[in-house]
RNA sequence: CGGGGCGUAGCGUAGCCUGGUAGCGCGCUUGUUUCGGGUACAAGAGGUCGUGAGUUCGAAUCUCACCGCCCCGACCA
């Protein structure tokens, strides 16, 4: 390609509404442009880039078994009602209306319409195992889309469906997948890394996320440096000990706390009960429905958690004139020792089972309760783990302390049972003649976030910096005088059409601008490899290779093409 | 949706508080110049100051509403 033959429109400065780097370079190096937010257009070079990224994941899914399909972005309201996420994913589906008032939705995922497809199609288990990928894109009516492909409201992900006959079976094919992810991150030129992870609002038991490192993020990773144990902090669980069990005190004792409506308050004078020796009460709104949390005083609720126990769609805390009326005080003084109304739900986080000479809210503004010991004064309905992991805290698996850290998710595996297959009758007849549902998996890899996870992960002060195999142009020549009889733009042709002949994505910037330009353009733009053909070098009867990421070195004309090729064959040079 | 911030030329911005001629840098066009790291000089084009209403003799500037964008939170590939 020639360079004034694209559009390659870079920027010296990025726009103001770009905050990460990611996204100001995709802006900056003429990868993409907004259209409104959210939504963006794929200039030439950004879908060159994107498409290497598709092309690797295609051929992994191929080579892990899978067989690729293209379903519907317009779906039918009726099988999502049918597999319940008509209702309990409804904040993100975008509907839509034909002329004739007939209702539609823009495809987010594909559960419900490959399970249909299998529903019909799969009847026998010889037919299984079978996994379904595409790549395509989704809709997802973001609350907030941010960070440029980061979280947009239309992206394309690669999904994929698998249908098995039994939950080994599934298993192995769940593996596949993993593994195949593991590859396709790889080849991206990415260090990403598989962490367990919740299911959500998608389902199933079974679920690891895969990881990319960095500062922004939107996840947090706990992780453990010495057993190699990972999970997303929603997820995350540690050894960290429970509480300390005293010797049962006396009975329980009200006591005045005039002001103090915080945990920190009461653990200062005059009253100095430690966080750890307090319980916090907690109430939620589940799905319109109050359920009180029980947590000790240094811990933070984990709401992931939380609803994954309760299985509801969405909780949140309830606003203080909800309390009131429900426990007879206001935040600050709340219990769940005495006037607990009977039908109130009462959770309890596994850390304070069995502790005893705590203090919590009297359910009476002003007053708290000391000597409570739970199993004798709460009656708890469910005991779980609820609390929020930190970091430093042991790890479960080999006590060394936790660490965490941000990361950006750009894969995710799910083991997603028989949820889907029953909802939808998706069924087999079983070598013994049983009819059996298929049990499923689900992947999903973000690919746009994936591109811009590169881009967030390899850069530096002047741009971006291309891992070869998905550079939307492997080598950039830049000869310094384009005039088509110079020697240099005679040689740039040469070059261009050998490189080409061997398969090498190679553009030539054959734009009549300063040095300068064309240099900060293409470390801007990230070419891992550039060859500079100019007078000086040229009567030397060389040229100059430069990796993006190492030092310019000079070599003789006749064997510069070798030369990027060695480059291009080494997956180039650090 | 809650909280915060911002909308002035393609991009980045000044001006707004204290109402009166819309300014600068980059980019773009033309010419000269330069020719190995975003050259220099000159001449130019380009603006409904987000939209609408209001206050005023007069609004980019003050008031209100709306729209859009960005950040923090809940959601997720």
């Amino acid at each position: 390609m020639k360079w004034t033959q694209t559009l390659i429109p870079t920027l010296r400065e990025a726009p103001s509404d770009a905050e990460i780097v990611s996204h100001k370079l995709l802006l900056r190096a003429g990868l993409i442009r907004k259209l409104a937010g959210g939504v963006y257009t794929f200039l030439p070079l950004g879908l060159r880039a994107l498409r290497k990224v598709e092309q690797i994941v295609r051929e992994e899914m191929d080579r892990a078994g899978a067989i690729e399909v293209l379903m519907p972005a317009l779906q039918p309201p009726e099988i999502w009602q049918q597999s319940g996420r008509y209702e309990t994913a409804s904040n993100v589906l975008f509907k839509l209306k034909d002329s004739g008032g007939r209702e539609w939705l823009l495809s987010p995922t594909a559960e419900e319409v490959i399970t249909t497809l299998a529903a019909n199609e799969i009847n026998s288990y010889r037919q299984l195992p079978k996994n379904f990928y595409q790549i395509s894109l989704k809709f997802r009516d973001e609350i907030r889309p941010r960070f440029g492909l980061m979280r947009a409201k239309e992206f394309i992900m690669k999904d994929a469906y698998s249908f098995d006959t039994t939950d080994e079976s599934a298993m192995a094919s769940y593996k596949k997948m993993y593994d195949a992810y593991t590859r396709i991150f790889a080849r991206c030129g990415l260090k990403a890394f598989p962490v367990e992870a919740d299911t959500g609002v998608i389902g199933g038991n079974y679920s690891h996320e895969f990881m990319v490192p960095a500062e922004t993020g939107e996840n947090e990773v706990v992780f453990c440096e010495a057993c190699g144990y990972a999970a997303n902090i929603e997820k995350a669980t540690s050894g960290i000990p429970k509480t300390a069990a005293r010797e049962i005190g006396a009975a329980v004792e009200k006591f005045a706390t005039p002001g103090v409506v915080t945990i920190e308050a009461l653990s200062k004078e005059p009253y100095k009960v430690p966080a750890n020796r307090q319980i916090k009460t907690l109430v939620y709104i589940a799905d319109s429905k109050p359920i009180i949390i029980l947590i000790r005083g240094d811990d933070q609720l984990n709401e992931t958690k939380l609803m994954a126990r309760t299985g509801v769609v969405a909780v949140r805390p309830a606003t203080s004139e909800e309390i009131s009326p429900l426990l007879g005080a206001k935040p600050g003084s709340l219990g769940a020792v005495v006037n607990v109304p009977a039908d109130a739900y009462v959770f309890a986080d596994e850390r304070i089972r069995g502790a005893n000479d705590m203090t919590t809210g009297a359910n009476e503004d002003g007053f708290h309760l000391r000597n409570v010991s739970i199993e004798r004064d709460i009656k708890v309905h469910e005991w779980s783990d609820l609390r929020t992991v930190s970091a430093g805290e042991p790890c479960a698996k080999c006590a060394k302390p936790l660490k965490i850290r941000r990361a950006i998710e750009v894969g995710h595996v799910f083991k997603l049972g028989t949820k889907y297959s029953e909802a939808l009758n998706a069924t087999f007849l079983d070598a013994d003649g049983a009819r059996k549902p298929s049990v499923m998996g689900c992947y999903g890899i973000g690919v746009t976030r994936t591109l811009q996870a590169i881009i967030e992960q390899g850069n530096d002060k002047d741009g971006v910096i291309w891992p070869l195999n998905v550079a939307p142009y492997q080598v950039c020549i830049t000869p310094l005088a384009v005039a088509p009889e110079s020697e240099a733009m005679k040689l740039a042709e040469k070059f261009y059409a050998e490189l080409t002949a061997k398969g090498v994505d190679v553009i030539l910037d054959d734009r009549d601008e300063r040095p300068g330009v064309k240099f900060k353009d293409s470390e801007l733009v990230g070419f891992p490899i550039r060859i500079g053909i100019g007078e000086k070098s040229l009567a030397k009867g060389e040229v100059e290779i430069k990796p993006r990421h190492g030092a310019m070195q000079s070599i003789k004309v006749e064997e510069a093409v070798n030369a990027a090729m060695k480059l291009v064959s080494d997956g180039v040079a650090k």
